[in-house]
RNA sequence: GCGCCUGUAGCUCAGAGGAAGAGCGGCGGCCUUCUAAGCCGUUGGUCGGGGGUUCGAAUCCCUCCAGGCGCACCA
């Protein structure tokens, strides 16, 4: 892949540009002389006097000039866009990917949801943040399983059998035992109601498009706990099995053994033991956990059973996303999957559709909380900015679909002079590598709706301002709404929202 | 008590040292043109408070305030 024509210009320019805020300030800025300025021991508006001059001397630049304290603001020649299109359309649906170096083998284990119950919307933000993040790995060049471990074996799940069975009897649910309409309607056939449960599930992540190219079982692992404690050191205190995990900088030794008076049944310690074992078996270079904050308290026990295991700390990832609260009447609402309190992801899409719940799930960083009005969900994403991208995509597929002749992927001539809207909407498809490149080092997706928003901002601007067919400069702008296609379809696709050809 | 996350426009949120932003809402305009799910204008700010580092801080450090979530032989 050719060197992206913003780090080309800045290799020629021998000093880094970004992309001032204002128009006023160039098409492309540089704070070098201000960076510079302290080890030469010079005025910065000195240096960047000098910087000027030498960007001035280039053919793909227009004009510079020195501003404020000391910044440089350069304005680019015609063949720099165009120089910018090509790259864009010869990438294609590769465009700021395949950048993966060392290309690893990584798992991505997510949603994980105790089979009890349906997919919750609060799931659903496990999904759509991990799904995210693995396709952003596989357009970086990674060789990405996305993984589901069932916990087929605990208590929860004992609790919800026998919540199903008491319900066949025609009796009361056990205490703190599941009532939701589900339970009743599984009741309704014989047998273990957990992979009834498990079909659904996975019917309802497809349908949010999500494949799992694997689920592991709890009740598969469990049998090799004792072959796996030999290995550890531990000891028995209490009539229980502990690990000495304070040796690997935990603050407290864990039981892995819970003592004979509480049941002498494996802990969750052991098995997350157990399970990462399992894992790096498997020979993936990079093992990564997608957790609810409710979940953080744990973050660190991970990379230290690695560590146990004889593996490096680094090769496990933690990802850690805030919860999803549901809102009703300005209120917090309480939830319970037990109680069947809960808003399950299947209502939720019907309500919104699988493309307004992944953009309004994916579209806030993994940081930031957020609050489901419960009432006001649909009428939110009747003003979900996801349409306003996928229209700009909808209006440049009937462009395409009118236009005499495919856009060429080889430009082209130069056009005398590229309207400000034209060099507007290059500059921001220009950006897209580095918004990746920045979503993928971060595992931050949110980044690119919110990128793709500016795209088709650029986009209807453009084309509100400017006609592509049977105008002087067809074969040009049908180049430039095509590039503006990919680019937009590429950032939907990321966060596994379509791309539709009509709206 | 300790740890993690959050606090930016009326509301929902971007912004990881460089010149404060978007969507929604409010107000006013634009369809004889490739899709008006669009475009243009306007309204909007003690970036939670206070200190510090820096030529420069929403961004880094300290501290305080407010909210969320955790700190089990629970699952």
């Amino acid at each position: 892949m050719p060197a992206r024509a913003v780090e080309r210009l800045e290799a020629e320019l021998g000093f880094p540009l970004e992309r001032p805020a204002s128009a006023d300030h160039g098409d492309f800025a540089t704070n070098a002389a201000l960076q510079l300025a302290p080890q030469r021991k010079r005025p910065p508006r000195e240096i960047a006097e000098e910087l000027a001059e030498q960007a001035t001397a280039l053919e793909l630049v227009e004009r510079a000039e020195v501003a404020g304290p000391g910044f440089v603001n350069l304005w680019l020649a015609p063949a720099w866009y165009l120089d910018a299109l090509s790259e864009i359309l010869e990438a294609g649906e590769g465009y700021g990917g395949g950048l993966a170096d060392p290309v690893e083998r990584v798992q991505v284990e997510m949603v994980s949801a105790n089979p009890t119950g349906p997919i919750t919307v609060a799931s659903a933000r496990n999904a759509a943040y991990g799904d995210s993040v693995a396709r952003l790995l596989e357009h970086a060049g990674h060789d990405v399983e996305r993984e589901y471990y069932v916990n087929d074996a605990g208590a929860q799940t004992e609790l919800f059998r026998a919540s199903v069975e008491a319900r066949r009897r025609g009796e009361e649910p056990p205490e703190g035992g599941y009532l939701g309409d589900y339970v009743a309607e599984l009741a309704g056939a014989e047998g273990d109601p957990v992979p009834p449960m498990l079909e659904r599930i996975e019917a309802t992540l497809e349908r949010f498009r999500i494949h799992f190219d694997s689920w592991r079982r709890q009740s598969q692992l469990e049998g090799r706990l004792p072959q796996v404690l030999e290995c550890l050191d531990t000891y028995e205190s209490d009539g229980a099995i502990w690990i000495r995990s304070t040796k690997f900088g935990e603050e407290k030794d864990r039981v892995l053994v819970r003592s004979a008076e509480r049941g002498g049944l494996p802990t969750y310690a052991a098995v997350d033991i157990v399970y990462l074992a399992d894992k790096l078996e498997r020979g993936f270079d990079r093992v990564i956990y997608v957790l609810g904050s409710d979940h953080h308290g744990v973050r660190g026990w991970y990379p230290i059973i690695a560590q146990i295991l004889g593996h490096d700390p680094a090769q496990v990832e933690v990802l850690i996303y805030q919860l999803v609260h549901l809102v009703e009447g300005g209120k917090l609402r309480k939830v319970s999957k037990r109680r069947g309190d809960v808003v399950f992801l299947d209502d939720f899409i019907d309500q919104v559709g699988v493309d307004g719940a992944r953009w309004y799930l994916i579209s806030r960083g993994p940081d930031q909380a957020i609050d489901i009005d419960v009432d006001l969900a649909a009428d939110k994403t009747q003003k979900n900015p996801v349409y306003y991208v996928q229209y700009a995509h909808a209006r440049i597929a009937g462009i395409l679909r009118n236009a005499p002749t495919a856009p060429s992927n080889s430009l082209l001539q130069s056009p005398k002079a590229l309207a400000r809207a034209e060099k507007e909407l290059i500059k921001r498809l220009v950006e897209f590598p580095a918004i990746l490149e920045e979503a993928v080092e971060r595992r931050g997706p949110h980044a690119l709706p919110n990128y793709a928003i500016r795209v088709a901002d650029d986009f209807h601007r453009f084309y509100h301002e400017h006609r592509v067919l049977e105008s002087e400069a067809q074969e040009f702008r049908l180049a430039l709404v095509r590039a503006t296609q990919i680019v937009i379809a590429l950032s939907l696709d990321l966060v596994g929202v379509e791309a539709p050809e009509r709206m």
